[in-house]
DNA sequence: TTTATCACGGACAAATTGTATCCTTAATTT
DNA sequence: AAATTAAGGATACAATTTGTCCGTGATAAA
């Protein structure tokens, strides 16, 4: 059970808008090169971002990407189930129905208990992830980054946009 | 980011173990047929177990699997460990280090921050399956499913093995 | 108005992983 | 000796992930 490539992707352009003024608009052009990752998958991420009301895109030159609201009111787990897809990580086949010494099939039963516990195993990594906003996320980069680092990265893709 | 349903299988068959008497071996192929999946591919899983040590194996006939410990000193984290590995569900690939505008490449820096997160998530993750013992399932078991079918099924299994 | 740049999105291809079957070998009971 | 069982390798098929390519429409700048 391992996470896409595409959700790391996500989560590293996320931080880069996030740190971006107002009204910038970064191109998919520019956070492929910037993650060195191949531009046209990475577009298909952004689309993702995009169709789930994350970012606001513009078409035509000089368009690109931008946060649709602010950085404190997007979590990690929107991010994640953006382009992931909301899905649980278990997928309960109901194999106990297929008990050959009882009829199953048709009874009703209450949820299967090591289903319940693998959603709630679920739940607690999903809580996690709804906890953590990108501005905390942000907060997190400007502890363990050095400065300089942070602003070259910033000057650099501000005179690509 | 889905399991795969061997984690589902093993963990139903580890339940069905669980509840046997003392120094009774159930086979895959009863293992299979009780639960209606594959039993070739099953074993696969039951040979991770084994593996793994969570399950004691008796080659020739009337062999098969048995618990290698108390139901009470083995988690549902064990279980899943076994069959689906034990990496992370979240795999960095330090795309931070493309940077084009510094040198990266080889400077140490401390664990990359979005991946901490995401190894949080993951963390509480495994921590709710680890703290949900095998036998804390069959109590599970027992509260839900009414006591004929469980007193059926194990008479069912019992009598192929 | 023309041209270049951008997001969008469909079609396709390659690589990886998940699901499953088959068969041989070795161990063990009857 | 014969039958049964787990172990494990080889193989095949399906699904998903990863990646590329190209056409379309929007839009800004020349």
């Amino acid at each position: 059970m391992i996470l896409g490539n595409q959700v790391e992707w996500a989560l590293h352009c996320m931080t880069v808008l996030a740190r971006m003024p107002e009204e910038t608009l970064v191109s998919s052009k520019v956070l492929a090169e910037f993650h060195g990752v191949p531009k046209e998958y990475l577009s298909k991420a952004m689309q993702a971002l995009a169709a789930a009301g994350l970012v606001h895109t513009q078409l035509g030159p000089r368009g690109g990407y931008s946060l649709s609201r602010p950085a404190n009111k997007i979590s990690m787990l929107d991010i994640v189930e953006a382009v992931e897809g909301d899905k649980k990580t278990f997928n309960c086949q109901e194999i106990r129905r297929n008990n050959p010494c009882t009829n199953l099939k048709t009874v009703k039963l209450p949820v299967c208990n090591i289903a319940a516990v693998m959603y709630q195993a679920d739940n607690a990594w999903r809580d996690v992830l709804r906890k953590k906003k990108l501005s905390d996320v942000i907060a997190d980069l400007k502890e363990i980054v050095p400065r300089p680092v942070l602003d070259k990265s910033l000057d650099w893709v501000l005179g690509k946009s």
